[in-house]
DNA sequence: GCCAACGTTGGC
DNA sequence: GCCAACGTTGGC
């Protein structure tokens, strides 16, 4: 089973936030490139959760609760958003710094295309994460 | 259909 | 605050 990995800045919607919430509406999301990983979603699908801007780490796991229906956001109607549910807290965050200095890591999508709001991760990235986080 | 100008994201 | 990356827009 593939996993992804969504960017958010903490300040507008934190992981703290998800838990809060139960439950999100992913959506926003304006780029092609993001929006083909979004529909590629499979309901339980696991998303690495990361902090830009301020924490810059993996900060928890969440769960793909509805795959891909319309973005009631986008007038347009071009867009698609998907349902998130927060499964566990990273016991150790794992930071951008860390990813960038492990070497099995380095082909990330996230790494290479550092603009990218969601992004597929491998199950070996996945997996090396897992042991980098203490999970 | 090309490409310069411009806007946005996100790391540093 | 700056700048690199990259997507989008609009003139031609």
């Amino acid at each position: 089973m593939p996993s992804w990995l969504v960017k958010s800045e903490p300040n507008t919607y934190s992981y703290d936030d998800l838990v809060r919430d139960g439950r999100t509406v992913w959506d926003g999301v304006r780029n092609n490139a993001a929006a083909l990983h979004l529909k590629a979603m499979s309901e339980g699908d696991e998303v690495l959760f990361y902090h830009s801007q301020d924490g810059l780490a993996v900060v928890g796991v969440a769960r793909v609760a509805r795959s891909a229906y319309p973005d009631a956001s986008d007038p347009q109607g071009r867009f698609v958003a998907v349902d998130l549910v927060p499964v566990r807290a990273l016991p150790r965050p794992v930071t951008l710094a860390q990813i960038k200095n492990e070497p099995a890591l380095a082909g990330m999508a996230m790494v290479r295309q550092s603009r990218l709001s969601v992004s597929p991760v491998t199950d070996a990235e996945r997996a090396v994460i897992a042991a980098m986080a203490g999970e």
